[in-house]
DNA sequence: CGTTAACGGTTGATTTTGTAACTAACAACA
DNA sequence: TGTTGTTAGTTACAAAATCAACCGTTAACG
């Protein structure tokens, strides 16, 4: 094996970057689990909808990258628990629009507060030259594809 | 709720975190799936063996911080795989000590050289300056818990 | 028009993960 | 010793993610 090269998994990107985004996903999961018994999915497509308002499942996908399936799955838990209303397009019968509900809002303004405080908590624990640099790597990397 | 503030989910650390890292897997985890019909969970123990040598489940667990029912699945399946071996320690026979077949080996020596070299790969993307403070603010966050 | 292809979204089957309860082995200490 | 508690690892069952096939609608184009 190669004898002084200390490659490992803790310098692997993909091995760090995983541990950093499940360490860090957990605090602020137990909130929309608790609170509002949401998913990961679900919350994100609260979010969407909270942060742009009306969009098809078609346009959180584009967005979000998350696959279709799951955002079907995700719409159709938030409109049975009421966080949002389907509304059919009758220009082209094959997508609807989805908005939050009173409800829905409540429940992105909560969500999206307390997001915003941990993720101002979590940027505390780095400098802001390292908050910074590690924002911009990170979109890059994200866009990667 | 606060008007001119522009936090939305592309501000958000743990949703950029998610996204980066599974943006960055993807490539890699293609290699191992493809080449060795491996999952996450096993080419994750396998790199440990390659790494330490001879190790029980449970010392894997403490370096990688999986779940044990984790890691006894994947411990089975790189068994029945053979790609590993168990051998019970005599001593305290609750553990087994695992160990890499020679086929586990020349797995691991592949996947560890395709890993380094993606690895490198993704660094090129970011500049030195970038790198270094990317990993180092990751190995914060990730020992946030 | 009519046929074929593409699209938005859903469903069902299978795989993978998560949670808790369990087994067997060991340790502590009366 | 024997009783109680702990530990390493497995298993069973529920929850969730993945993948392919599917349905109804719209677009493309002969």
């Amino acid at each position: 094996m190669s004898e002084k090269d200390a490659f490992d998994l803790q310098n692997f990107l993909p091995y760090l970057l995983n541990q950093a985004a499940e360490e860090s996903s957990l605090a602020f999961q137990k909130v929309y689990r608790d609170r509002y018994g949401m998913l990961r999915t679900e919350w994100r497509v609260l979010f969407h909808l909270g942060l742009y308002g009306r969009l098809t499942a078609k346009e959180i996908g584009a967005r979000s990258k998350m696959h279709k399936t799951k955002i079907s799955r995700a719409v159709q838990r938030l409109e049975e628990r009421r966080f949002l209303t389907r509304d059919p397009d009758e220009a082209d019968r094959r997508q609807e629009y989805l908005d939050l509900t009173a409800q829905g809002r409540m429940a992105y303004r909560d969500l999206h507060g307390v997001a915003h405080r941990y993720d101002a908590a979590l940027a505390d624990t780095l400098t802001p030259e390292e908050e910074r640099i590690l924002r911009a790597a990170l979109r890059k990397l994200a866009r990667m594809g």
